[in-house]
DNA sequence: CGTACATGAGCACAAACAAA
DNA sequence: TTTGTTTGTGCTCATGTACG
């Protein structure tokens, strides 16, 4: 039997949306993509198939039915199932993207319905030679129609999808897209301001303040949440995404101990685990927080925030909600939730560690590169002071630099954080001479870390 | 929710430097 | 001058976050 149970679902579909308000000819190009799509199944109907039919076309394999990305998903699927992959396969491919699914099957759409308009086929991207030429004429056709991001995506979905049916790499990308795409990469980039962060103190205050509601037990759980996830935060210097998706292991919380597992998605990336420890300070002490919240007893203890397709508890976009509410509570507004990861590296390196510690803390892989776009704006107006200091006083000699000691301590005490790129070289260079040093256990107790 | 915007790792290439 | 090596930089793309 060629009529799948997940084609006629779509057949059904596909017809209610024509009822809807499709053009005419779009529905007619619709039909050849049906008519092909069969004709492509067709050699492939063996006993494997059958198999195939039960479990990839079952209800809930379907993420985008009825909405935007109903066609990208469709025809992402179709290409793949043709490929010779399972739906097992498939459905693994796309548990990995994460946050990117939604975006590949909206902008797949879009790719579905230019390649239809093109009387394309589903076969004929299978045996598609040159794929980059069918890029590059996506990528022409959109620039009128669409936004800059958007045409970003349309040509990163595509090329995933190409690199997926295994077509070789030269045939992806080459200098043809690369042209092609530089004009709207350029304008996409973010202009690089100059942008002073928020202190950390500011924020810890407001929560030292609102810790003696909480202990008169008149916070109410949602609050309680926000407070926490925030602490979380600052503490681990987690990326919002990696909490929420975060298990708590509260086991040991007596002994003021709590391990955050999760996942990180940035490279380098794999399994993290991070252990809350009780802090002196009650006020400030994510345990403490976490303590009273769970107390609240409204979740589920060993899984917080997770999300499975049955059971939402609090979402990303919840999450990032309520610790933009309490940082705006704290006083800081206009201020993204990554300013928080920000606020903590800063803090640190204010507190004179060392580069190579703050690193290793915050999981960093190329320590001053990330830095030295990300961390160091706050320093720009002390550079500033340093040098028009020394355009006004150009001939000062030692003992006259001793008399402005006041001055010139500040000045270099805030610039101390500026050493770090030489931190790091002198790091490198005694990783060369002493090669059989661990890069990883090596660390922690290299000389390297007692610089002060 | 869909889309726009932002970030960060890794790569490729080029500048700078060193050796032949 | 040519060739080899190290270091620095910009670009790309996957993925995180914000916005409307």
């Amino acid at each position: 039997m060629q009529g799948r149970v997940g084609a006629s679902k779509r057949d059904n579909n596909c017809t209610g949306m024509g009822r809807a308000g499709m053009v005419d000819s779009s529905n007619a190009n619709r039909n050849t993509l049906e008519g092909a799509r069969r004709l492509v199944k067709r050699p492939q109907g063996r006993s494997m198939d059958e198999e195939e039919q039960s479990e990839t076309t079952s209800m809930e394999d379907w993420d985008f039915l009825g909405r935007r990305g109903e066609k990208g998903e469709q025809l992402l699927k179709e290409c793949l199932l043709n490929k010779g992959l399972t739906g097992q396969s498939i459905q693994g491919i796309i548990d990995v993207w994460h946050e990117s699914w939604k975006r590949h099957a909206c902008s797949l759409t879009i790719f579905a319905e230019y390649w239809a308009q093109q009387s394309g086929t589903v076969l004929q991207l299978l045996t598609l030679e040159q794929s980059y030429l069918t890029i590059a004429n996506y990528i022409t056709y959109l620039k009128p129609l669409e936004s800059d991001a958007c045409i970003i995506q349309a040509s990163n979905t595509i090329s995933t999808l190409f690199e997926l049916m295994d077509k070789p790499m030269n045939s992806i990308k080459n200098k043809v897209i690369e042209y092609l795409m530089k004009q709207l990469v350029n304008r996409a980039t973010k202009v690089r301001n100059e942008i002073r962060y928020w202190k950390l103190s500011q924020l810890m205050q407001y929560i030292s303040k609102q810790a003696t509601l909480r202990d008169e037990n008149k916070s109410n759980s949602n609050q309680l949440t926000k407070v926490s996830l925030t602490l979380i935060m600052v503490y681990t210097v987690l990326r919002m995404a990696e909490v929420q998706m975060a298990e708590l292991r509260i086991g040991y919380i007596n002994q003021g101990d709590i391990v955050i597992a999760t996942m990180t998605m940035k490279k380098p990336r794999g399994p993290v685990e991070k252990t809350l420890k009780a802090a002196q300070n009650r006020t400030i002490c994510s345990i403490r927080w976490i303590q009273s919240w769970l107390e609240k007893g409204e979740l589920r203890k060993e899984q917080v925030w997770r999300i499975n397709r049955k059971e939402k508890v609090w979402s990303t976009d919840k999450c990032s909600k309520g610790v933009k509410r309490v940082l705006a509570n704290a006083g800081i507004e206009g201020y993204n939730i990554t300013s928080i990861r920000k606020a903590s590296i800063s803090e640190t390196m204010d507190k004179n560690m060392t580069q190579i510690q703050i690193f290793r803390w915050s999981g960093h892989s190329d320590a001053s590169a990330t830095v030295r776009v990300n961390y160091d704006k706050n320093y720009k107006d002390i550079i500033r002071n340093i040098l028009e200091y020394a355009g006004k006083q150009p001939n000062l000699n030692e003992s006259e630099i001793n008399n402005n000691y006041t001055l010139v301590s500040s000045i270099r005490r805030d610039a101390s954080s500026l050493n770090y790129v030489q931190i790091n070289r002198e790091a490198r260079i005694s990783e060369r001479i002493v090669p059989q040093w661990d890069r990883r256990e090596g660390y922690a107790s290299h000389p390297v870390d007692n610089v002060s």
